[in-house]
RNA sequence: GGGUGAUUAGCUCAGUGGUAGAGCGCUUCGUUCACAUCGAAGAUGCCGGGGGUUCGAAUCCCUCAUCACCCA
């Protein structure tokens, strides 16, 4: 058993961390009995002889020299040569008082490798798992030397005839496991000891009688008497080893009685459950790790020695006879009866009928060997039984949590109402402690699937990537995070930055950008309050379809408001958290922040009363969306907002989800109007800022030619268009004039005059830039374009798409190239 | 030792066969009446190296390197 000796209780495999720390290899000389020797021969890969002595010793590598004490046999591998001569003899225990030195054995095992350390392997069966492996199949006993505390032990007879009683057993004398287990083989002075304290007297004594393996002394000081010709064989190399995840502490095999799940006869359902799809694991990858470990699955400890958690449901009680009779509870060679029941009375009814007697439940087995003198049913001519006092695993427990909080085994109203659950979030580290648990318990107990799917989110880390502990010292605590930046800008953060299947390492940076965008919608939402958006009792205004606005910019945006609460949707179904946060955030900050709230100016400035009122209307509902769906990532502030601004039926929390459709609303040529409206205004914008045109100065904008599609746009938003772009006048232009800068758009042409301004040299290098860039994009699309195969071979989609793109960026090159020659005249 | 994942802009990360994206940072400009925790305009990538499959590869396969995690 894995033991904890600071807990003082049996743990499972996974519990036990194994972890490599810096340690210590020890070589001693076990003495060979009776004085015997041998000759040593050691070989090189060729055959060739390189060491050749005579020794009166086996040497042993241990990095647990403490253990040395409950030693029952020394291995070697059957076909190491150089121990050959010496396998069936007997060697020398070298520690503990000398008038009593243990003998044990040499015996051949497959376990010792011959190239690790001496080739020979001591064998302490009771405190090595592998160990426990050769001594139960060579039938060497196991000496248990410890106490639940981990300290050397303290109990039984003196040293003397402990010893005594193993040397018999080498001798030939069986005895039982219990009577094994009472044999203290601590010599007196160890007895008591921790156990790193024991193993330094170990060390010290064996090193004081001579019977350490030496080295020359590389540090030995010629000069000086006492410094030591040779010094003990110590290697410094790292070990792993196993640390209780909860105590931290080394943990010691030990042997003890413990209950077991026969895991592997349970596993079937939880495994095809998986396979076959009815309970999704997301990310896939993880459904690898879950199945990989499943089906290695090992029994699985489940009783544990502490004071909370469900007692186990085990009573034990006299075994019995052949003849009917019970047999007393001191001879420990026959195993104890075992009820298992639900409930007491049910162990009673069980054991009653076992018996054939009336049965008492006392406290423990000491009580139903002796009684209990205050008892006053001691005398009572009944057979005493008494409950197991360990407790379950509490991953045992919870593995019943789908059920258990339900009622079950009652059949509840919860019950049939909320099991089996949808979606299961969790750590992958909690995939084999819990999610397993829960798999292969439902499939057992109730016979169904726990839940439908089990979403394993990621881990956040530190910066450098490394899992935050408490030990390390490296945890960034999340409340300080929200102290400093904010409740809802870490969530949100956290949400933006959960792509399935990684990891995540928290940069502050991205918190405070986060941030940053918190203060954006309040300030958005304060422009619509000052705007009037707010203002009326009247309960908010329902968009629903196309007809529902007029004006091309609120028929704009409540389009993009549908798709991106489409977006949102989908992405939440995909448990794709971080495209919902980062569309969420494109959308209110690109869209309806960069583009939509200045749309709205002009129309919330209307004469017209009904474009104002429609303006408020939609601006009100899309901000009211914003809210909804930015509820989940940012609930806080959001939920502010929803209350300072209107009186509502109910909470933010509680609203509806929306469920608007872009099919509905969504009007394809406003969508293209605003498109075209955008781009537009960004060309004229970046061609001012490149032509280095003072931001407050307002340019005349010259309409060269342009299709009725476009003179449309041009004509309902011109206002606005100006005011973005900082136009003062349009007036229509048949040629260019010297020193104008084209400013091309879908379906026409105009050009801002730029002659007194215009760096003529700066506005040449952009082009030629552009044109460069363009020259290298034309390259791949006609390359593809005059690959017959690829014409042949790609979907026809791709293919359309192609040509359509080299239409676009040949239409572009002309017009660059146009610019290009007006400028060279202009020069 | 076995397994899994990662390697993309200065940083943190999206992007599962069709000419590379976001946020932050950086550069220039800006006191336009929601917002300087802001706005406008920019620059920045042999998508870790090397092979292969394909008309076409950041994306699929092989291999190497580095890092992380899980299990021994």
């Amino acid at each position: 058993m894995n033991w904890d000796p600071h807990f003082e209780t049996a743990i499972s495999d996974l519990e036990v961390e194994n972890i490599e720390v810096a340690g210590h290899m020890w070589h001693f000389k076990y003495p060979l009995a009776g004085g015997e020797t041998y000759e040593y021969v050691e070989k090189d890969e060729d055959g060739t002889v390189t060491l050749r002595e005579i020794r009166d010793y086996i040497s042993i590598a241990t990095t647990r020299p403490e253990t040395m004490l409950g030693d029952g046999a020394v291995a070697v591998h059957p076909s190491d040569a150089r121990y050959a001569p010496i396998v069936g003899k007997l060697c020398e225990i070298p520690v503990g008082p000398r008038e009593h030195r243990r003998l044990i054995p040499i015996i051949t095992d497959d376990y010792p490798d011959p190239d690790f350390g001496s080739g020979a392997v001591k064998i302490t069966g009771a405190h090595d798992f592998n160990d426990y492996g050769v001594a139960s199949r060579n039938g060497i006993p196991m000496y248990r030397l410890m106490d639940t505390k981990g300290h050397m032990r303290d109990d039984g007879a003196p040293y003397a005839d402990a010893a005594a009683l193993a040397q018999q057993i080498v001798a030939g004398r069986s005895l039982s496991e219990d009577e094994v287990d009472a044999i203290n083989l601590v010599p007196d002075d160890l007895r008591g000891l921790d156990r790193y304290a024991a193993r330094k007297r170990v060390i010290d004594q064996i090193t004081a009688e001579g019977l350490a393996v030496t080295v020359p002394n590389p540090d030995r000081d010629p000069g000086d008497p006492t410094s030591p010709e040779r010094i003990p064989f110590v290697e410094e190399k790292p070990i792993t080893q196993p640390f209780g995840d909860r105590s931290k502490v080394v943990i010691e095999p030990m042997l003890t009685d413990q209950w077991f799940v026969d895991a592997a006869k349970i596993v079937g359902p939880a495994i095809d459950a998986v396979r076959t799809g009815e309970v999704r694991i997301l990310p896939e990858q993880h459904e690898k790790v879950y199945f990989h470990w499943l089906e290695n699955i090992e029994p699985w400890c489940i009783s544990r020695q502490l004071w909370w958690g469900h007692q186990i449901p085990v009573w034990y009680g006299p075994a019995k006879a052949e003849d009917g009779s019970t047999i007393p509870l001191v001879d420990t060679t026959v195993p104890e009866a075992r009820f298992c029941a639900a409930s007491e009375e049910e162990a009673i009814a069980r054991a009653e009928v076992f018996y054939g007697k009336t049965v008492t439940v006392v406290r423990n087995k000491t009580e139903a060997m002796f009684g209990n003198p205050s008892d006053p049913r001691r005398k009572t001519p009944t057979v005493c039984i008494w409950r197991d006092p360990d407790v379950l695993d509490t991953w045992f427990s919870s593995g019943l949590w789908p059920i258990g909080t339900l009622g079950w085994p009652e059949d509840t109203p919860e019950l049939r109402r909320y099991f089996p659950t949808s979606v299961l979030i969790t750590g992958f580290d909690i995939l084999f402690f819990w999610v397993a648990r829960m798999m292969m318990m439902q499939y057992a107990v109730v016979g169904e699937r726990p839940f439908d799917t089990v979403y394993v989110h990621a881990l956040v880390r530190d910066e450098k990537g490394k899992k935050m502990s408490k030990s390390l010292g490296n945890v960034l605590d999340p409340l300080d995070l929200i102290d400093e930046y904010g409740a809802d800008a870490v969530r949100f953060t956290l949400a933006a930055m959960a792509g399935m299947g990684r990891d995540l390492k928290l940069s502050k940076d991205r918190i405070n950008g986060y941030r940053n965008f918190s203060t954006k919608l309040w300030n958005a939402v304060r422009f619509a309050e000052m705007n009037g958006v707010y203002g009326s009792d009247e309960s908010p205004m329902e968009f629903r379809s196309v007809s529902d606005a007029s004006q091309t910019a609120n028929r704009w945006i409540l389009g993009e408001t549908a798709r991106i609460r489409e977006e949102v949707d989908e992405a939440l179904t995909a448990f794709r958290f971080n495209d919902a946060a980062n569309a969420l955030y494109a959308f209110v900050w690109g869209r309806v922040c960069d583009w939509y709230v200045e749309f709205a100016k002009p129309l919330l400035a209307s004469d017209d009363p009904a474009i104002v009122g429609e303006t408020r209307g939609t601006m009100g509902f899309v901000l009211d969306q914003c809210l909804i769906l930015l509820h989940p990532f940012m609930p806080f502030i959001t939920e502010e907002l929803w209350d300072l601004t209107a009186k509502r039926p109910k909470m933010l929390v509680h609203a509806d989800w929306p469920d608007l459709q872009a099919s509905d609303i969504a009007d394809e040529s406003a969508d293209r109007e605003m498109r075209w409206v955008i781009a537009l205004i960004e060309e004229i914008r970046s061609v001012r800022a490149q032509m280095g045109v003072p931001v407050g100065l307002r340019l005349p904008l010259l309409q060269l030619d342009l299709d009725a599609a476009g003179q449309a746009a041009w004509d309902r938003n011109a206002a606005l268009i100006q005011r973005l772009a900082r136009i003062d006048s349009v007036r229509p232009a048949s040629d260019l004039p010297k020193g104008a800068v084209t400013v091309p758009v879908e379906g026409g042409t105009f050009a801002l005059p730029l002659a007194d301004v215009i760096d003529v040299a700066g506005e040449q290098s952009r082009l030629e830039k552009t044109l460069s860039k363009l020259a290298k994009d034309l390259g791949g699309l006609r390359g593809r374009l005059g690959n017959p195969k690829f014409v042949s071979s790609a979907p026809e989609e791709v293919i359309e798409e192609t040509r359509d793109l080299l239409a676009q960026k040949e239409d572009e090159e002309a017009r660059v190239t146009a610019a290009l020659k007006r400028l060279a005249e202009l020069a």
